[in-house]
RNA sequence: CGCGGAGUAGAGCAGUUGGUAGCUCGUCGGGCUCAUAACCCGGAGGUCGCAGGUUCAAGUCCUGUCUCCGCAACCA
């Protein structure tokens, strides 16, 4: 019978950074179910791969000075050294600089355009020269661009549209028909809502950079990235290239696995351009949630994201793998501490599992010199741990199948526990005192090995450096490993043990902490780079006009959450400024102060209200600010040089 | 303002279709000695955010309300 295919998909990461441990969370998680399905049996295509095109990556190698194809030449090596220590078994990478891959795109967009499905139109948004960027008009902060924080202009220019207004019903009808097709339930929830809200024909190119796959029938336009990145889960398959010949067989995807940020782009874009080419959809979108800091979201510029790498080398592969895997539920957002991953490892993988195993063999050892004798003696208190082996299975099949990764760990650790309690209520080391109990203490023991066995196989896609030491040590091999083995009894009588080091070594929680404070101390100074800016004339300094005011009225604008709305007086009048502090501030605490305003600020139109000037302020690390209030004796007016 | 999520023992979380409130860590006490000072048992600790309602019965359904978090077109 012909193995029945299974194809699963982390999202295209992009290059512009290294990789943080949210990364490898998504790419664990996939791994670990990639590695379950081969082991049942199925055909696995498990992808994986780089969406490395777009202005950023541009502006990345130009601040380094290289191009910026070697620009993620480079970032993607470390991103493969990284899934290969992790023991990330992908089938295929893809990068979307493959030159297959810009040839399906480029086809992928004609068929589009040749089916009216892409039409030319004007896109009109807000345009920052010096940045040469594009912004919507959410997308501004306090109505300037968002990156330099310079004025913007409103402009239009010649862009590609995907008519994703028609496809409103056809995706309220997909989530209707197909609720497995986003799951969990909140954010199929979540994306209905959005998309009753009302879907825009969505822009599908742009001119304003040119590192990216070009509209081959009119030059000067790129494929933006909803076209390009998205399709890599049917490009790498073939679909539009000759490089591969697996559409047929592995298209549609089973799952495409994800962060809930990237959910909209796969549960309204994706299946919408599915639709205009005429091809099925995947059958299930899952948004796993955030691993957050104690300090909050984690993010490049606050500085506080957790490196892989670090974690793995410092632990071990797979003690991250399982505490990932283990600790957040999966589809709901969770904390990542160092002190949850020491507590996890030192109390279910020292404790509870290496400690098992410590014990089992060194019992073998010790009362039958490694080697089992092969007569037995069963009893009624041995019931329950045989029976939950013989049903773990089924059990962590199910959970897997549903994605319920850390619900499969939590079930086969139950029975991890179970054996250690059996070792309480059996005493072997009383049985081992009288030879006639021979054959019951060699069932015991026995017992354990089986329990070990079953949990190490079902354990493996999780862990997969450490199942088959746990194997090597109880003697189990061959069809002994397999999933189909995974049931009580598969190991022979006579096994033979090996005793070996420690699993997972206990961690002194409290020296750790104290050595981690202690490492990340240096790295907070160095993370903090400062950005400078070109040198200025006095002259160009002496352009601003910074005066003391005496904030006259100070309330929060409605319908915004970061504005306050003053009235200052700058010892000639009363002007309205508008500043983003509201966050930070409460209005009446402001009342009455005096602050340096930037008088000669061009006016500008800020959710409805013109503001004439800017406030002064720090910025308080990456999200926070300090007003810079001045001395109550200095009198409005009073220019600041 | 809009949309979404969350508020359950000190901390972190489970609680499918409503029927005696659970798990992990921590804590206190006991047991055991094969083992990585590990393992096993037991105790303490919660009026399930608040207020109403439906019901014989609600953490679980309905209404209202408060607080926290996230999203609002590409940070996993």
């Amino acid at each position: 019978m012909e193995k029945q295919k299974f194809y699963i998909t982390t999202p295209i990461y992009y290059p512009s950074d290294k990789l943080h441990i949210g990364h490898a969370y998504t790419t664990v998680a996939t791994d670990a179910v990639s590695r379950f399905k081969r082991m049942q049996g199925y055909d696995v295509m498990f992808l994986t791969g780089t969406d490395e095109h777009g202005q950023k990556i541009e502006d990345r190698a130009k601040e380094a000075g290289v191009s910026p194809q070697a620009f993620v030449d480079t970032i993607v090596a470390s991103i493969k050294d990284l899934w290969k220590r992790m023991n990330i078994s992908y089938d295929r990478f893809i990068r979307t600089t493959d030159a297959y891959h810009v040839q399906s795109i480029q086809k992928i967009f004609r068929t589009l355009y040749d089916k009216g499905e892409i039409y030319k139109g004007m896109y009109k948004g807000m345009y920052c020269k010096p940045c040469e960027s594009f912004w919507t008009e959410s997308q501004l902060v306090d109505g300037k661009c968002p990156d330099c924080g310079r004025d913007v202009y409103e402009t239009s220019e010649d862009a590609y549209f995907f008519r994703l207004s028609n496809y409103t019903e056809r995706l309220l009808k997909l989530y209707d028909d197909e609720p497995e097709f986003l799951q969990p339930q909140s954010r199929l929830n979540e994306m209905r809502s959005f998309i009753n809200q009302g879907l825009e024909d969505l822009c599908v190119s742009r001119t304003s950079f040119t590192w990216g796959v070009p509209v081959d029938f009119d030059p000067g336009h790129i494929v933006y990235v909803w076209v390009d990145a998205l399709s890599n889960y049917i490009t790498a398959l073939g679909y539009g290239n000759d490089k591969y010949h697996d559409f047929d067989r592995y298209w549609p995807a089973d799952v495409h696995l994800m962060a809930k940020e990237i959910v909209r782009f796969h549960a309204v874009i994706w299946p919408a351009l599915l639709m205009a080419l005429a091809l099925p959809l995947p059958k299930k979108v899952f948004g796993h949630g955030w691993l957050l800091l104690d300090s909050g979201k984690m993010s490049k510029s606050k500085g506080n994201v957790v490196d892989p790498v670090v974690l793995c080398d410092r632990y071990g592969v797979d003690a991250i793998r399982y505490y990932l895997m283990r600790e957040i539920p999966f589809g709901h957002d969770g904390v990542f501490s160092n002190e949850s991953l020491i507590t996890r490892i030192n109390n279910d993988l020292a404790n509870d599992l290496g400690n098992l195993l410590s014990r089992t063999v060194s019992m073998i050892t010790k009362y039958f010199g490694g080697t089992l004798p092969a007569a037995r003696q069963a009893d009624p208190l041995d019931d329950n741990l045989i029976a939950q082996c013989n049903a773990l299975y089924g059990i962590v099949a199910d959970h897997i199948d549903r994605l319920l990764l850390p619900n499969a760990l939590s079930e086969i650790f139950k029975v991890v526990s179970r054996a250690n309690k059996d070792i309480d209520e059996t005493q072997p080391w009383v049985l081992g005192k009288d030879a006639a109990n021979q054959p019951r203490l060699a069932t015991v023991l026995y017992n354990l090995c089986e329990a070990l066995r079953v949990c190490s196989v079902l354990l493996e896609p999780f862990m997969p450096q450490t199942a088959p030491k746990i194997q090597a040590a109880i003697g189990a091999n061959g069809e002994a490993v397999t999933l189909e083995a995974a049931q009580f009894g598969k190991l022979p009588l006579t096994l033979k043990v090996t005793p070996c080091d420690a699993l997972f070594p206990r961690i002194d929680v409290a020296a750790e902490l104290a050595a981690l404070a202690a490492d990340a101390q240096p790295k907070q100074e160095s993370a903090a780079a400062i950005e400078h800016q070109a040198e200025i004339t006095y002259d160009s300094f002496m352009a601003s006009e910074l005066r003391v005011c005496r904030v006259v009225t100070c309330e929060k604008v409605e319908k915004a959450d970061k504005l306050l709305r003053f009235t200052l007086f700058d010892g000639e009048r009363e002007r309205t400024v508008l500043s983003g502090i509201a966050q930070w501030y409460q209005p009446a605490d402001l009342i009455g102060k005096k602050v340096a305003v930037v008088c000669n600020l061009a006016p500008a139109k800020i959710r409805g209200i013109i503001s004439e000037g800017m406030i002064l302020s720090s910025d308080v690390g990456e999200d926070g600010a300090s007003v810079l209030f001045i001395d109550d004796s200095v009198p409005e007016g009073s220019r600041i040089r």
